[in-house]
DNA sequence: TCTTAGATTGACCGTCCTGGTCAATCCCTT
DNA sequence: AAGGGATTGACCAGGACGGTCAATCTAAGA
């Protein structure tokens, strides 16, 4: 690709990012628009192929900008410095929400990214797929303490129970068109989380606050 | 629409309006192609035009029957006389998952079919949209004895959750390439609700055993 | 004010895919 | 074997596709 894109204002470079997000992540490859992408991001489809120099290679660079959000989400120090499950959870619901914020359909283009048949696009990209996807949650458990779980009670029971309902409301947000507001969002994850605590966490720690 | 596609063998007509639900699921209306409905369904372009005159009646066809199995699931006698909160997402869940089994691509079809622009389609489907879904909600809370309730619990609040679990759930099946199986399923879903039914149902009401 | 180099446009191209048709075949019943 | 409906796929005209490029716009330096 052309290195100038990022001479662009920075506003312009997320408009263009997100309409490609958008068109790839709603229709497969072969079928999302480079005409659909340049409308979206109000911009002619000869910058586009100026910038980009097919379409192939945009879509490998959304892939990399994507993979990079996610590598850095996770990578992150003050990450690594948090042993308790559920401050973890809602450290990394705000840094999840920022992101979605700026980049609106980030999710939509991983999911059709990471989990389609990628017929069309290049090969080194199977390798980056389920595997190392599966991965992210070894890492993202390494540092916990679960000990302050009770016996019974499934961590990754529990860590998946709050993506669910966290992206289901979000979706729920974007079905009614409303904008997902990270303050709302924190404030419902936040009740959220503090059930979850009072059914699976040791009595001695359940009453442990939050810092922020 | 002709007729005789209801003379067809069962199972030919559902391969035939999976495959149709699962493009126009996939792609929006203007861009999803009959040509590769027929392929998905093993039939050729020509015999699925002898069944449905042309894209928009098909689109139209599947549009009432989607919305007709929705209906169907609501107005069902036995629901009308479930009062317990809980009881009633079970049984409806159950239901829910035969109709998943049997209609895979049917939730996919429904969100593009209800919350997108449908600049396309007939107007006659403007009318049928959020509003009457909303008015769902109400349907299906009006015969529930909420009195069972804490005060602070908000019985939409649970029920939005548990929908947007069982949703993400079978959402993660999905992209694992698995199979949801109905009983797996209710399994998690049991587990699930015997949690929220302790934090939000009165002491004297918790214990409660559900008919099966 | 003029020059100029780079950013940006949109009309344009050949190709492929689209919704839709239909004569030819297949298959079943009689 | 004959008849009729079910089924096929080659075929069509038009549109959308990825990609190109000469023409224009913009801004900064002279």
């Amino acid at each position: 690709m052309n290195d100038k894109f990022y001479e662009l204002p920075p506003e312009k470079q997320q408009r263009i990012l997100n309409a490609a997000m958008e068109v790839f992540g709603l229709n497969e490859y072969k079928r999302a628009s480079t005409d659909l992408i340049a409308v979206k991001a109000g911009v002619s489809k000869g910058l586009l192929f100026y910038y980009f120099y097919n379409k192939k290679e945009l879509y490998l660079f959304l892939f990399h900008y994507v993979a990079d959000i996610m590598r850095k989400q996770i990578v992150n120090q003050k990450f690594q410095k948090i042993t308790d499950f559920y401050e973890l959870l809602a450290y990394s619901a705000v840094e999840k929400a920022k992101i979605l914020e700026k980049n609106p359909y980030i999710l939509e283009f991983a999911v059709k990214a990471f989990y389609s048949d990628k017929e069309d696009v290049s090969e080194d990209l199977k390798k980056m797929t389920t595997d190392q996807i599966k991965n992210v949650y070894a890492e993202y458990f390494a540092h916990l303490d679960l000990s302050k779980f009770k016996e019974d009670a499934n961590p990754m029971y529990v860590y998946k129970m709050l993506v669910w309902m966290a992206d289901g409301y979000m979706h729920d947000m974007k079905m009614n068109g409303k904008p997902v507001e990270t303050d709302v969002l924190m404030k419902e994850f936040n009740t959220w989380m503090r059930m979850l605590k009072k059914l699976t966490y040791k009595e001695e720690y359940q009453d442990e606050n939050h810092r922020d």
